[in-house]
DNA sequence: CGGGAAACCTGCAGGC
DNA sequence: TGCCTGCAGGTTTCCC
């Protein structure tokens, strides 16, 4: 579920609460969320640092922790970061939780065991490999033109490869499309400098639009406060079949496209 | 490199 | 009410 917009929000609301904060103890609940290192050496070497940054990178949570080590959150599909009183329900799903020194406690609940976290002393081994940040100043559309060279899959499944373009996901591409009035199945190599150009905005847009809604709410996402975003309320296609298009009354159709449930208007997209 | 399918998991909606 | 099937926003891996 969480994309980058969803991540963000999560990072922003984060940052306040825990800029500063000491970890004090560690539950592993569910050893398997701990990719790295082993679950049995997490807590001891965690216990002790400071959260001196907090900082998203695609949809991965950054916190960088006193002598040097580095903690990065997976939400995957399901995850969520809550920040709780100590006394609050444990809850089926808490597969980890860190004690800070303020008294609260960070919780990671994932129903689906997806979600991994990675504690090490080089972040580049877990982010090493993501493409560039969308959002990022520097990130022009000259440089979004680049990435498409030799590249001739369709459309869809590339803005979904992380290794691509960091950060977006199912639902963000799919209203990015719409809004770049592309059809997902597209070639990359047969899109114009134009269509590019466009789609490059889109994208923007649909990531500052989200950011400033503080998400999509649609099942398992909700913010550290367990609020919901708002952005649902602003979904142009995603999750839309059979109700009319905004741009122009057709029918919004669900396809599947690289395996991945597609929505688009037939008429405004080819 | 491209594309499809399966795998990792659990919960929920829909059909009967 | 209960059972069964299919589906889910992410990512990796295997196979052709």
């Amino acid at each position: 579920m969480p994309e980058l917009p969803e991540v963000e929000t999560i990072k922003n609301d984060l940052r306040p609460l825990l800029a500063g904060r000491v970890i004090t103890d560690v539950k592993v609940a569910w050893e398997g969320c701990v990719d790295r290192p082993l679950a049995s050496e997490f807590g001891d070497q965690i216990v002790g640092r400071r959260m001196e940054g907090v900082e998203r990178r695609g949809k991965l949570l950054v916190f960088t922790l006193s002598g040097g080590k580095t903690l990065l959150v997976h939400l995957r599909m399901t995850g969520s970061l809550l920040v709780a009183e100590p006394t609050a329900p444990w809850g089926s799903h808490t597969r980890l939780s860190f004690r800070l020194d303020n008294g609260k406690e960070l919780r990671f609940v994932n129903v689906r065991k997806f979600g991994r976290v990675y504690l090490v002393d080089d972040p580049q081994e877990v982010v090493g490999d993501l493409g560039p940040e969308p959002l990022n100043e520097e990130f022009g559309v000259d440089d979004f033109r680049a990435l498409f060279d030799n590249r001739r899959g369709m459309i869809k499944p590339l803005l979904l490869n992380q290794r691509f373009l960091a950060g977006l996901g199912n639902i963000y591409v799919d209203e990015a499309m719409f809004q770049a009035r592309l059809h997902p199945r597209r070639k990359a190599h047969t899109l114009s400098p134009e269509e590019l150009a466009g789609l490059y905005d889109a994208i923007r847009d649909v990531l500052r639009q989200a950011i400033a809604d503080k998400g999509t709410s649609r099942s398992d996402y909700v913010r550290p406060d367990g609020a919901e975003g708002g952005h649902q309320e602003h979904l142009l296609v995603f999750g839309r079949v059979g109700k009319p298009c905004p741009r122009c009354g057709a029918t919004i159709e669900r396809l599947v496209v690289g395996g991945r449930g597609t929505y688009i208007c037939p008429r405004c997209q080819e």
